[in-house]
DNA sequence: TTGACATCCTGAGGCACCCTCAGTTTGACT
DNA sequence: AGTCAAACTGAGGGTGCCTCAGGATGTCAA
């Protein structure tokens, strides 16, 4: 997965094969949730009546399955962000993004690593994604700077860092115990400009 | 993993099972190293030299296996805690003490996972190690509260989500593109108190 | 030294999962 | 109705996990 062309699968042109790779994405989805990333794909196959060879027919690698089951979720991030861009309160625009991020980072247990992968590899199916959410994300990051919000010296990058680990913590820690927007609200304040404080 | 007593593997008397327990060891943490808490525990086997089921008979369960090659290093970790606990700087051990711990707990690809479920994870092989870490780094952090030096209402555990999430940050870069150190220096301006900024 | 025996070791074997590919079926289009 | 690319199937070879019945051996006391 390192190189070549990252593989993105498309809906197939013949209708059993449309319908299958719909049914093969919903039992991934299932799955997913219930299981993370590391769910066994021959359950997966069985769960949408398909046999194995199917799966790996619409899907040659596993991440290219998580990128299909992520990619509508990922692009409503990204599209999020476009609409906050152009919010007349900047902080308030990026604390409600990271938010949303760090929800969608741990949509289940593995997509964070995966995520983090993808960011800097693009021999990843998710590396598409993940530039366009770095993209939309820097913009709302320098739009809180340059009002003097965000310590400047902050990168994208390391923003990216911070989400991540906490959309990792997130992941890691039992639903009702969910330790994510406390930390995430530190997160923020740790970062916002020091004048701004009485 | 979730019932009965933690499983602290002690060296075995007899020669051949403490010269086994050994070698198994060091087999693993060079197999740990190189292909994270995952490695092929049949591999580690056979480069100790030995059958799969002695090595069983040692580490009935992975976590027994990390817990036994991480013990000494985290048990250093708490012993430098608590060197550190009667320093006359109590910001600067914090942040000592911080830059290690997030050190140790990417030792290897896949740890603090581990660690970060042992925390609250009673039934597990590294609790009890956890715990002691938890207590010391707790002392660190309070004796920098007392001085007015990290912001009063961090919470021990939130600290640790800080940490771990830093290490598993660095666990995932690669080794020359390691970010950790930036990332610690930001997350502990964060939790610095607001007024000792000019 | 020599039993006696608890400790320790072995590795085959059942299970789950991964992924491939040769052979077969079937939808789509003429 | 005929053609054929697209799609499907599932056996099979590979890896890894973990168990357990049977065999080997170090230890210790007599």
């Amino acid at each position: 997965m390192t190189t070549g062309m990252p593989h993105i699968a498309q809906r197939p042109r013949r209708a059993d094969g449309r319908r299958n790779y719909d049914a093969i994405l919903a039992a991934a989805r299932k799955a997913f949730e219930a299981d993370g990333s590391e769910a066994s794909l021959e359950s997966i196959a069985a769960q949408a009546g398909v046999a194995i060879g199917t799966l790996y027919r619409h899907f040659p690698a596993r991440a290219s399955l998580v990128e299909a089951a992520t990619r509508d979720g990922l692009a409503d991030l990204v599209a999020h962000a476009e609409r906050l861009a152009s919010s007349s309160d900047p902080l308030r625009a990026l604390s409600e993004w990271m938010e949303q991020a760090v929800r969608h980072f741990s949509t289940f247990r593995g997509l964070v690593g995966i995520l983090a992968q993808s960011m800097y590899d693009e021999g990843t199916p998710s590396h598409a994604m993940c530039s366009a959410m770095h993209r939309s994300g820097a913009d709302l990051l320098h739009a809180a700077q340059t009002a003097g919000l965000i310590r400047a010296d902050l990168t994208p990058g390391e923003l990216f860092d911070l989400l991540s680990g906490a959309a990792w913590v997130r992941e890691q820690s039992l639903p009702d115990r969910d330790g994510s927007p406390r930390l995430l609200r530190l997160i923020l304040e740790g970062i916002t400009t020091r004048a701004q404080e009485p």
